[in-house]
DNA sequence: CGTATCGGATACATTCGCGTATCGAACGGA
DNA sequence: TCCGTTCGATACGCGAATGTATCCGATACG
């Protein structure tokens, strides 16, 4: 029962405080994973004492969650934005590039997205809320995909817009997943877009990325 | 401290229990999450009391890290055995319809083996023989590319046989975290075979793998 | 079959983290 | 500025999990 249901005076200071203990959630959850982390570390971190913590979450799986909304949330308008930039005309190699800085670009935030991932592995109501953000985020592309020469122009052997989207994802995750372990991100940036062009292009040979 | 660097005389007792302990680590972990189970739990779903845990292991994650250890040389040899099956020339669909198989069928390891991703995220010593694994993985699937047909027949856009085993494990990864989320695993796999064969045969549109 | 060693159970002390209840201080509206 | 409300700090009791020390039954080996 951290938040009630009826309307209350949100202080400024509640604003503050809450915001304050979500990031240093963000630090602490990237820094030893969800599953190490005590309420007191967080409170510690944060700067406030246990009694904070309860006035604003019942719970840390609340906390987390909340985080982890945030989170995406910010995430998915760069991701937005960075593929709205260019006109009509859909640049592959240029999109790919701008969409693979953002997302492959904060470690910590790979860390805590996977540790939510496990997480909702393991509870479908998270899981649903989860998907649904993934949801989005494949409309966003296939949108793009259709937007810039549709199913016909694009992709390869894959099915339609919706198809290329998905692998988009898969391959996203699967990059994700090396760079977690190897923490070379540049090579991951340009995997990644090799991948991406090697599935969104037809047989020609695309552009690497970076030098 | 749990096992001395003197050989001691192992107990039959000994070996089964350490098996038993296993066998019961890998189902509560995959239940709950590595980062929600304590000790005592383990102990109790493989009918021991906590003195044969110490016996046998120094902590939880030792345990952890000898259950994965395990679990993953077995699935090693299942994909070798898979990918061993045809003769020289390779056959794509029906070998990546075999391998699906092996490595997407069961979902308490897909659970398993990415709690013990999350953990070696964070502890290098652990990433280092995670990565040594996908790379002996990443090996196998090369050779088996090259031994059916070279870089020239098979690869499109990407680089040699080793990007494409690159792109392989990548495809599996991101599936993967697709297949935990909506658990829905005969869509994986076909998922899975869409995008491996995509990747893998030129242009040609790859046949499904199941009805 | 006897015996020395090993393996696991039990009991114990201790630490750690949790959740609650209470209180003083900060805050915002008038 | 004053006052009612809200926020967060502090103090308390509690339960759970840990690691250790000790003991007894099982096991291998001669």
């Amino acid at each position: 029962m951290a938040v009630e249901e009826t309307t209350r005076r949100v202080t400024r200071r509640r604003v503050r405080t809450r915001a304050d203990l979500l990031d240093a959630a963000f630090a602490v959850f990237a820094a030893k994973g969800f599953g190490r982390v005590s309420i007191e570390e967080v409170c510690e971190a944060a700067g406030y004492s246990r009694g904070a913590f309860y006035s604003n979450f019942a719970t840390l799986d609340e906390l987390f969650f909340a985080l982890y909304r945030q989170r995406a949330d910010l995430i998915a308008e760069q991701v937005a934005g960075a593929l709205a930039l260019d006109g009509p005309d859909l640049d592959v190699p240029a999109a790919v590039d701008r969409v693979s800085e953002v997302l492959l670009l904060d470690r910590e935030w790979l860390l805590v997205k996977t540790d939510f991932l496990v997480h909702a592995a393991r509870d479908p109501a998270v899981a649903r809320t989860l998907l649904e953000h993934r949801a989005r985020l494949r409309g966003a592309i296939a949108d793009r995909l259709a937007r810039a020469g549709g199913a016909a122009a694009l992709p390869p052997a894959l099915g339609g817009v919706e198809s290329a989207a998905r692998a988009v994802v898969a391959a996203y995750d699967g990059v994700t997943v090396q760079l977690l372990l190897d923490r070379d991100t540049g090579r991951a940036r340009t995997w990644l877009g090799h991948l991406l062009t090697a599935l969104l292009t037809d047989g020609a040979t695309g552009t690497g990325s970076h030098p």
